[in-house]
DNA sequence: CGGAATTTTGAAACCTTTCAAATTGGGTGG
DNA sequence: CCACCCAATTTGAAAGGTTTCAAAATTCCG
């Protein structure tokens, strides 16, 4: 029997697939199992490497990781971050190769989710998972392309917070962000050191706390408002008969 | 009996879809069949509306599209350009709603392409697909985060150039380009004016040439080299036996 | 041919980067 | 529990790339 805190570790995974749209019993069983078999891989490990094979899906249970590209005379850029919930290579061309390199931010726990063939649930929860992850590409174009500096970290932030506080990894308005401000920088298209000095503003106009990698976001309604956010959205709601 | 030039606009669509993967003659001629019924759209208008449901997806026939997002105080971000080939609208996502706004850029032929459920070749192709289209915009986050304007403006010329080279659509180096610079900075995060200056230093050094719609790459291969860019692969080639 | 759209030019302002160096914070060993 | 070290954050000043605002020149199209 597992104690509270490991439950809780990996509740989070599932907690994020269950949101995309209703598991049943039998689905939620076999992520289960499979969440119970997650693996412990070190931060900065490559859980995918540009070029090479897909070899099988990867459920993240537990930490961060992200999608990053290095150029060939050294700069790089993070194209995403994944969270617990997140499932990493997901993809239904035979054959696949990686597009980018997938590296551990954290120390990170990994699953291998089950196959959606039988599962029809679970196909439209890896459906929902890719649109997801898509749109929130097209929001990453947007926010390098047209925000700036302020912007583009108070959208980030906004992000992060909506996905973490959907499998309950947000408590209030405060989340963990295990990133350095070097990181966030080659996610937001900027340098470290400007992204210091617009987070030391972020906080001087009172939109955030940011302390120890735990942050607070004073008002995350207003600050969306603030910056013109609007969550992405990949599906109708059902009809309610 | 349709004219050899009436033809040449439809081919462009085939071969790059044919392209992708070996098409079965039954598919051909499926394909054949939608586009010959491919329906006339006026540049500017939406093919596809941010936030509306996705009805059926369209194939791109003839003429250039894109997908775009407006900011609330006016600001647009150009997400990617859509060329002859390219599918609009692809989602496994039930009820799906469009993440972001298609427009035609130039005025265009759309058809409805065959479903994939009894093509198991489309289904591979529109996978394909879909999976460059993510590589496109995997490319278009480096560009905006780490590329500056002149690296900007030489990759996504790159990138075009290719596109268009593999369904037919450019002849030696030279393509059409139907963008003005005003668009062209909407996509590359810049302004109208600087993206102006930075095409005159390009032709200045040597690097294309750009006159009336119409693009010449003085040396493709250099250029890719000298801003360090290397076309997407989605897919490892089917193994020699 | 005329008018609108697009491209081009100039100068100044602005946001962001660069390059160092100082400071703080967290983790480890004594 | 303190000393020490490395990583991360912070600060300053100057340089740089890009934007802004106008206005002129050119091209496109009916």
């Amino acid at each position: 029997m597992r104690t509270a805190l490991s439950m809780q570790g990996h509740e989070a995974a599932l907690l994020r697939l269950a949101a995309l749209t209703p598991l049943a019993p039998a689905t939620l069983s076999a992520l289960s199992a499979a969440v119970a078999q997650a693996q412990p891989v070190r931060a900065r490990r490559e859980l995918l490497s540009e070029g090479r094979a897909i070899e099988a899906p990867r459920l993240l249970v537990r930490g961060w990781a992200a999608r990053v590209r290095q150029l060939p005379d050294g700069r790089r850029q993070f194209l995403n971050f994944l969270v617990p919930g997140d499932v990493i290579g997901l993809s239904d061309v035979p054959r696949a190769l990686s597009t980018a390199t997938v590296i551990a931010v954290t120390d990170v726990m990994v699953a291998t989710p089950p196959e959606a063939s039988d599962l029809p649930d679970l196909a439209v929860a890896y459906s929902l998972a890719r649109a997801l992850d898509e749109a929130q590409l097209l929001a990453q174009i947007v926010r390098l392309g047209r925000l700036n500096a302020q912007e583009r970290i108070a959208d980030l932030l906004l992000e992060l917070y909506e996905r973490l506080t959907q499998n309950g990894l947000a408590r209030g308005n405060a989340f963990d962000v295990p990133l350095t401000q070097e990181i966030l920088a080659d996610a937001l298209g900027l340098t470290s050191v400007h992204v210091n000095r617009m987070v030391q503003q972020a906080r001087r106009d009172g939109d955030l706390q940011w302390k120890g990698g735990r942050v607070t976001l004073t008002d995350p309604v207003a600050l969306a408002q603030k910056i013109g956010r609007q969550p992405p959205r990949v599906q109708e709601p059902a009809a309610t008969m």
